[in-house]
DNA sequence: CGTGTAAGGAATTCTGACACG
DNA sequence: CGTGTAAGGAATTCTGACACG
């Protein structure tokens, strides 16, 4: 609900290049890379979104610290692999509360 | 703070378009009556935030009423003024106080 | 591996203007 | 008044490729 901005594709390829001093290439290929994922707009052009930009600051560290984009890669599957174990974990808790007493837990 | 992706001007028309169901026409018309205030991006293109389209959807609302451009801006500026008022007598209110007792009030 | 560049085409955006009603 | 449209130019974006190291 809050936040609903931050993860709306809506900035084009030119404006994300401008925030992040990155040049249009090297979105390009971080996207190639399999680490951020734009939307296409009807007519085909990227959308990004804020969200996205900020994930973008954070690869320019790990490239200027000289981690490899496959190296990256890997980093971010691991921490969504922990988000998500959390959440069924988190998941099937909250069901077991409410199969027994009938509980509504605030997400 | 919080709410900071609401204010940035990222949006370029075409993706404003697409999200408000406006044709350009209507939204440039819509600046140059003074309703909305994109900026302008290093080659001249206007930029818009997700206030500006907020703003937008309000103005179509109004428009299908038959409420005249010039209308709508009246009450426009009529809100600007009573936040503005709201805001002096508030800081005047917390003034006093910080002069007599030294509070710090959560703003 | 990560990035630059030249290439050509397609789509975008801009402004000022004429039109209708 | 609010919106459509044709006009011409300038800037954007896209893809696939070659280059360097």
């Amino acid at each position: 609900m809050s936040e609903s901005y931050k993860h709306k594709k809506v900035i084009t390829i030119g404006t994300v290049s401008e925030i992040t001093g990155l040049t249009e290439r090297q979105i390009r290929y971080y996207e190639e890379r399999k680490l951020i994922f734009p939307e296409r707009s009807q007519r085909g052009t990227r959308k990004y979104s804020f969200h996205d930009i900020e994930q973008l600051m954070e690869i320019i560290e790990k490239i200027e610290e000289g981690v490899q984009t496959f190296e990256i890669r890997q980093e971010m599957l691991k921490k969504e692999k922990k988000r998500d174990e959390r959440k069924i974990r988190d998941d099937m808790i909250r069901g077991q509360l409410n199969a027994r007493f009938g509980i509504q837990q605030s997400p």
